[in-house]
DNA sequence: GCGCGTGATTCACGCGCGTGAATCGAGAGC
DNA sequence: GCTCTCGATTCACGCGCGTGAATCACGCGC
């Protein structure tokens, strides 16, 4: 339920012009004691200015844009440029926050930016989705979407285990980044590495821990067995397993395979070259905006089967 | 000068409504004639809807919220962090935008959100600048504030160059990259290289364009004379350096000295290990809420001097 | 008792837009 | 000529808020 300044104003016995006043820094021109009631009185319902009304009052809103360079080789600079030109033919605008930032202050831009809609490239955390709830926001989470079992980043697993096999490596490994934020991404791609080794009758693999800090990772790789292949979740891991690997003198890819995923322009620097997986965001920019425009999209019309391709490197 | 749906309405003959329901695909109400007026009018005095009306008439905006899963490790993702926190604080939301979007999508976002200010981390291009200006919104350009002649940028070129003369390299490079959006920086801390050789009194150093494409850029290291010292625009590009170098086969650090910017984890991660410059984004968060509250930040004001700081790695 | 400051509070308007309900106008039917 | 219909257009309200101007209450000096 809505909150408005009139609703403050009533709770405080004052008038909504005061509310105003105060919230707004001359409250000097009160008295104490009608300003602490109208402090009460927000605190108590949890009052926070329409933004709309606010901005349309005083001619500007309180966003602040933050233009950032997001590298141009990134997955996500692409997608967030092609999503930015679908949407404004259809009058939308794409704005980003970074999914790092506190719960509270993604509340807060909910309830200042009162956007259409969300849009989630990384797994949205739980007290995330109850303010989203709260909200009344739709939200579309990608990254669940494409998440799903049988999904592009379930194949994406299985492809990294089945090639490695194929290379004649015997013995599986699942390399985990350890700031696994993208839970969900993750735990797809894992789970189709787990299901190949599954159907070709090898054991559970191995899953180690990459953290992409020198020191940490040593031991990691250190503990796989000689003739071991591993599986990262993505091309920065992959690189860290094959610093480590050199630092401790496993060859590769003759005691050890590493295959990553993504086909980042890390993985054509490595030494030796990395595999690795590209994998198109099977997302159709133009059905998105005109699914934002609409209602009610179900995650499900995103999962649809992305292209993978293997890379073949020097490190399988 | 504003041009609200009023204007359209008068310059077209109509009311305002009927510019409403036409604008809001309402239009098969109106005859075909009055429809392509008001399409004309719209054309010509190219209105956007107020989208704080839009937003406060229909309660909800056009704004699509992107979450973006921005890597732990980045300077901008920790800078975005800090600035949601300390914006929060002052009632300001902050979002992001491509820098790499259009000018066209930009002008569209700036319509609006209608944002109180915008930060750029990277330099805006002549044409968003513009588009700024004409919607009078006011632009923090850090990236601008922190490269000028003697700010942090220029002491990163400089520290570069002493340190690769230092190591005993008599000839200096600089790598630039290809895909140089951020004009500014990149031009700051070569223009500090260049200047550090100059006290030193050598000759100009060479200057080579690294494009993170491994077939582009043998060429270019294969260019050096050997016992150069390389300074590159960053450690994205110093490991291209290191990846190219090692397969034309020029010894690091003998034969070619490389040297960073940014303390990534691609550093550490590289073969010989990079040697890097450190380097804090000489910003104090809370004052840039304070100055986005108030007025007219002079840009000067973040020119504060930054801490470097070198990380010797093994590839000088 | 009356006018007069002065500090405290409220009135009332407008920001730009979307939309249900009302109005208008012209032609059809009697 | 008068009503009735129906397509075309406009009226008028409200969304939530900020703020200049008006109002109010109260005590003071004469």
């Amino acid at each position: 339920m809505r909150v408005s300044s009139e609703d403050v104003a009533q709770r405080a016995g004052v008038s909504r012009s005061t509310v105003s006043y105060i919230l707004n820094g001359h409250g000097d021109r009160f008295s104490q004691a009608t300003r602490e009631a109208v402090e009460r009185a927000v605190a108590e319902l949890g009052y926070r200015p329409h933004s709309a009304g606010r901005a349309l009052a005083r001619g500007q809103s309180d966003l602040v844009l933050l233009v950032l360079p997001i590298s141009p080789n990134s997955q996500f600079s692409q997608m967030a440029d092609r999503l930015t030109e679908a949407l404004a033919e259809h009058g939308l605008s794409l704005l980003m926050c970074s999914s790092t930032a506190s719960a509270r202050s993604f509340a807060a831009v909910l309830t200042t930016a009162r956007p259409r809609a969300v849009i989630a490239l990384s797994q949205l955390s739980e007290s995330k989705r109850t303010v989203l709830r709260s909200a009344g926001v739709r939200a579309i989470d990608i990254a669940h979407a494409i998440s799903q079992p049988g999904g592009p980043n379930w194949s994406v697993g299985r492809m990294q285990a089945e090639h490695l096999m194929r290379r004649g490596y015997r013995r599986i490994a699942y390399g985990r980044l350890t700031e696994a934020r993208d839970d969900v991404l993750l735990g797809a791609r894992e789970q189709g590495v787990r299901e190949a080794c599954q159907a070709a009758g090898m054991g559970e693999p191995q899953v180690i821990t990459v953290a992409l800090r020198a020191d940490a990772d040593l031991d990691a790789i250190g503990s796989l067995p000689l003739g071991t292949g591993l599986a990262c979740y993505n091309d920065d891991t992959a690189a860290a397993a094959l610093a480590a690997a050199r630092v401790i003198g496993r060859a590769v890819p003759e005691d050890l395979g590493v295959v990553g995923v993504d086909d980042t322009p890390v993985a054509a620097q490595t030494s030796p070259r990395l595999t690795t997986i590209g994998f198109d965001l099977p997302v159709s920019y133009d059905r998105l905006a005109q699914l934002l425009l609409h209602h009610d999209p179900a995650d499900t019309e995103f999962a649809d089967m992305g292209e993978c391709r293997l890379i073949q490197g020097e490190s399988t």
